[in-house]
DNA sequence: CGCAGATTTGTTAGTAACTATCAGCATGGT
DNA sequence: ACCATGCTGATAGTTACTAACAAATCTGCG
């Protein structure tokens, strides 16, 4: 018997969906984002364009889905409230950096290089990190109500986001050669004079 | 130095330009952004849908377009050289803010808004600030080979302009009722401990 | 096991953004 | 006046994405 919580039903689900993004970067890289359709993507799945749209709401979306958010609000989490607001949103960044590129280099390069080439994909890159932005603030924010704070939370966490931002560029455009976390550090280290 | 020598196509071209924003605008906030097609807006200002694209590659170029990237250039280049890297690219976009409202308060504040609202130009609203970045990292940039230093320049001015987009945005939520440069100044100085 | 209810999937038909192409027209320098 | 150049419009696509319905599949319960 198998102890997972997860049913058949959400099993399959997953593991549908990873096959979609899996065949959609491969072909992407391949043929190019523009020249490869939605169609072309169901049909490389197995399964039809109506079913792909269930779980991937967008073609943007076959690249740029992530687990990210979730991961960095609960190493934002485990930091020690002692520290300052820059250095726990940035370690916490850095951290959940470390364990992506250890699980799953590959495929995380190969995104970066698509969003990188790809224009729409590029715009839409930057919104998913302003989800991580809303992430961020939301659990630094827990329980807070003076606005003004809010405001200042959200202003730290947009100027760490965006520094990150240029490390992991920099990290693909270098094929993935230099290592991330000290990217990610040596960026933050300039932009606020700061260690990290 | 351009030439202020606009000939009658030129000018024909600005004219047919700021119309059609204008329009797209107005219908935009009147009917919502989705609920307004290409073709209401082109024949709203009397030409052919066909002619709207060769003025905006994109429907969200209509809600988007400005020259926010030129002037920031051009204040930045005005900036005292002494003055630390961050405070030069953070005072520009200021000015460059300050400008922009007392030339085109209400059309800026309708545009946010719909930003704001929106999803897809959300998205394509921190891309355009991504491309303010890049003309901000050339201009500083000028005669640099060191990778190392515009690796540091580009950190940093990620930095200023995430949380310039922070005070942009609570600007426009508030409606316009707060000092724009001076929200801006506040961003700047929570996120980087100094006086901007 | 078998049945009822919920979830997932495929098919079809449609909307609207965007592109390529070609032909007609205004414009600006000679 | 005249020709090259660039602006405009009509037409006919392609493709991402949605709505609606019907068929297949899974889950939980008796």
């Amino acid at each position: 018997m198998i102890a997972e919580t997860a049913s058949l039903r959400e099993r399959r689900r997953a593991e549908t969906r990873r096959t979609l993004q899996t065949h959609a970067v491969r072909l992407f890289m391949a043929r190019g984002y523009d020249a490869t359709t939605i169609n072309d993507v169901a049909e490389a799945a197995g399964v039809s364009a109506m079913t792909l749209y269930r779980h991937f709401a967008t073609k943007e979306d076959l690249v740029l889905y992530d687990e990210f958010d979730r991961e960095t609000a609960a190493a934002l989490a485990a930091q020690q409230q002692e520290e300052p607001l820059r250095q726990r949103i940035g370690r916490a960044l850095v951290q959940t950096a470390a364990t992506a590129v250890n699980s799953d280099r590959d495929l995380l390069l190969a995104r970066l290089n698509l969003m990188i080439s790809t224009p729409a994909l590029q715009a839409r890159h930057l919104d998913s990190q302003y989800a991580t932005e809303i992430a961020v603030v939301d659990t630094l924010c827990a329980g807070t109500t003076d606005p003004d704070l809010e405001f200042r939370i959200r202003s730290t966490t947009a100027a760490c986001l965006a520094v990150i931002h240029v490390a992991l560029i920099r990290w693909a455009e270098g094929d993935g050669r230099q290592d991330l976390p000290t990217l990610m550090r040596q960026a933050l280290t300039s932009a606020f004079d700061t260690a990290f």
